[in-house]
DNA sequence: GATAGTACTAACCTTTTTGTGTGTATGATA
DNA sequence: TATCATACACACAAAAAGGTTAGTACTATC
């Protein structure tokens, strides 16, 4: 039984979406689970986001520290991306998400 | 340890927010956890949405089986929204934003 | 007859988010 | 000398999301 949620500026919800809501950031975390990632790699893990929204993301996520930039100052430039220790907080949360997609997908079932 | 999130049309993480993405949605959905509400509670629950945007989420919310919309036909009218058994499993998300968020606050402190 | 309460609908507009295309620095390689 | 690869930046355009205002139907109350 989950505690009344009182809708504020600062609620639990709106921090969650504010850090983690749109279209790409979850997915982008979500990579970032098993291992640091390049940039390409992320690229190729996420087959439809553009170079565009990833690097925006990438920067908004490294800006709220939930994700780590890390530059190896070389040439050709590396640079990989990790998870922050607040980052990692957002693991129960996707995993909530799949339960919540397959109860969806097995009610769509039923009917 | 999570299990790896591959990246398609249909994953959970892609899923989810289809139905429950927004800036509304779920903060509607954690108002109906306790018990169903009339049109007008809603939007004192929620201090700062229209009552446009509530309509129209109710509505993709009632579409997708997420709530349940129960019109007693009287007059002046009389509504009341409630979660479906789907819309009941976005309890755990929610709970899970709940964990994330305080972790978020906690680390902030930290620094 | 005017006003109020409820649950909406519709038209219109603004803001935010997302997408496309092009340009840059650097060194290595052909 | 031209081309490639990497990790961006910047300008602009399109699309999606959100907001404002006004209006409807019905009945009851003043």
């Amino acid at each position: 039984m989950i505690e009344k949620v009182y809708v504020t500026n600062r609620c639990p919800i709106r921090t969650t979406l504010e850090l983690t809501g749109g279209k790409w950031k979850l997915l982008i975390l979500s990579q970032l689970f098993q291992k640091s990632l390049r940039l390409s790699e992320l690229k190729a893990s996420i087959p439809d986001i553009s170079e565009k929204m990833l690097i925006q993301e990438l920067k908004t996520l490294v800006e709220s520290g939930m994700v780590l930039r890390t530059n190896y100052g070389e040439v050709p430039p590396r640079v990989v991306y990790s998870l922050t220790r607040v980052g990692e907080a957002t693991k129960p949360l996707i995993a909530a998400m799949k339960d919540f997609a397959e109860a969806y997908e097995q009610q769509l079932k039923e009917r």
